[in-house]
DNA sequence: CTGAAAGCGCTTACAG
DNA sequence: CTGAAAGCGCTTACAG
């Protein structure tokens, strides 16, 4: 069986509560009963039970992280930061892959109440939440603004849509296309398209956007990329609203004999690590994920720990071009 | 405050006890003490308290996984289904991305034990777990030999080797190089480069393998590739031990004028849907990264629930070539 | 400087 | 069918 407490104070000649000061270090204890009880503990080779500790401070030191796929480049990066950023600071990392799905996300919350998770850090819909949040849970959204009282981190996504548009219109394309997920007014993501629409109508044009309902399905990305091509024969720009949009869409174009950037010309979105390994060659507009990670987990520590004074609604951070040759 | 168990009692005018059976569906109880505690329940919003529950089950149905980085294609899938089964199961995942480094490891391996998780998922060195198995915690090992008590899951790392090699030869590629990461014997992984060596040795050929010092910096990688180029110029056949790394020999080879794969030949290993995604055409060997953590995470679950008589020590789960245009 | 007691929110024998 | 008591492993007033 694991040693507990009561074996080591047995062992040690103390009480209980004489361990547990040593391993807290708190209150005053002799320099020979600390060396006594320290020595009981390697003997033992005993840790402390975070279970029960959690129990008594109400303090499960436990993040719960809510996002639709770490199988997705972007959330994989992130996931790595917010969960390494959040070890530095303490904190441990239950993870949720909703994909999205809403029965998902609900079953994902209430595992994670139960499991008293000091707070969550949320990158799906997730409506649901603000329930929790108003009992006082403290929550960070990456990319989706929850509700009024839920701080966001993200991109600086309607600028992001606007350099990846305004590029495509210097490079002389004139038939862009847009690339997006389904219309969900909740993400800050859909001003990368209201950036689109705006840079278009600025400049004469009719923005065009083509909606993946499924974003994590990959035939449900390929048959509305098809049906670009079917539709406009004759486009010449693609603005994507994450790179892995851009490549099967260079991918297809690529099949039907055509040449990028010669004949059609492709910005992404996102920018990870994973995207510039596997295709440098594509322009995208590429998102400071280390710091967004950074951000939220900051936020969410400091709502944790009842500090609100200065928790910003709303965080963007800038985006940065990056100009391969598909462009 | 949250509610409690004694609050629900209260309400309902029971006693905690009986809450606690209606929750936990056990014993007898009448149907309407059912439905009173039950609407109790609802009024107040109630569920119960995990961290309890565990401290008194000693039971946390709590599993850690510690793996390089979900950053990494390969890992960010594997993450992503070994919790989606262990959601399935009942299982909550404790995320710890170590990236290789003993420190870190030792420290995630600590943490795991303090928060009393069940099991262990290990996809990286982790000697110091030992320890730990022998004090009776179950663990799966995902392409490590970790000891001979661990079993471990991977895919047919030989055979991988051997249909990638012998695929570049039957393609006439003279010049075939490998590169891996650095030798560790304890890497099911290594039987990708010894399965290079064997081909390689039984055609009459030399083999020279390439080591990346550290495989998830993204430098080091194309210090090593850099180098290939400058002592073989000749080089006409790559198999290299991930897709990443693949890539990069890719970009760095067109970066040289060689055409892909007129002058030079590809092979990668993994196949993540990223990478098909992204770099479709990549030849590479894939792995089952879905029924690897299916197969590690059903061991897993038999060796928490005591259920020894069915773990194999090794379990090698088979490839699939995917021929893309790299060959 | 140290210890006995009570309690964190649950569950499970045990008794009725 | 239901409840009072004890205990999971810890910590923190409180007393000495």
């Amino acid at each position: 069986m694991k040693p507990k407490i009561s074996d080591v104070a047995k062992l040690a000649g103390v009480s209980p509560t004489t361990v547990s000061r040593v391993l807290n270090n708190r209150g005053y204890i002799s320099e020979e009963t600390r060396e006594n009880v320290q020595k009981a503990m390697n003997e033992l080779n005993y840790f402390p039970n975070d279970v029960a500790r959690s129990l008594f401070n109400k303090r499960s030191n436990l993040i719960g992280i809510i996002l639709p796929t770490t199988s997705n480049p972007f959330f994989g990066e992130l996931t790595f930061h917010l969960e390494n950023i959040s070890a530095s600071l303490g904190y441990k990392v239950l993870l949720c892959n909703s994909l999205n799905r809403i029965d998902k996300e609900e079953k994902y919350l209430e595992m994670l109440m139960r499991n008293q998770v000091d707070g969550i850090i949320v990158g799906t819909h997730n409506r649901g939440i603000l329930n929790y949040h108003k009992q006082n849970l403290a929550v960070v959204a990456i990319d989706r603004n929850l509700s009024e009282t839920i701080p966001v981190v993200s991109s600086d996504n309607y600028e992001g849509g606007k350099i990846a548009i305004k590029l495509l219109i210097e490079k002389g394309c004139q038939t862009i296309i847009h690339i997006n997920g389904q219309k969900e007014l909740e993400t800050p993501a859909m001003l990368r398209r209201n950036a689109y629409e705006d840079v278009m109508n600025n400049n004469g044009r009719t923005p065009i956007t083509y909606e993946v309902p499924d974003v994590f399905d990959r035939q449900s990305q390929q048959q509305v990329i098809s049906k670009i091509f079917d539709d406009y024969p004759n486009v010449d720009g693609v603005f994507a609203s994450n790179d892995l949009f851009a490549a099967s869409f260079i991918t297809e174009a690529k099949k039907r004999g055509l040449d990028v950037p010669g004949q059609v010309k492709v910005v992404g979105y996102d920018g990870t690590e994973t995207t510039q390994i596997l295709l440098p060659e594509l322009t995208t507009i590429q998102q400071p994920i280390a710091s967004i990670a950074k951000t939220a987990i900051e936020l969410l520590v400091k709502e944790i720990e009842g500090d609100f004074s200065e928790i910003p609604l709303e965080t963007r951070l800038p985006v940065k071009l990056i100009e391969g040759t598909t462009t």
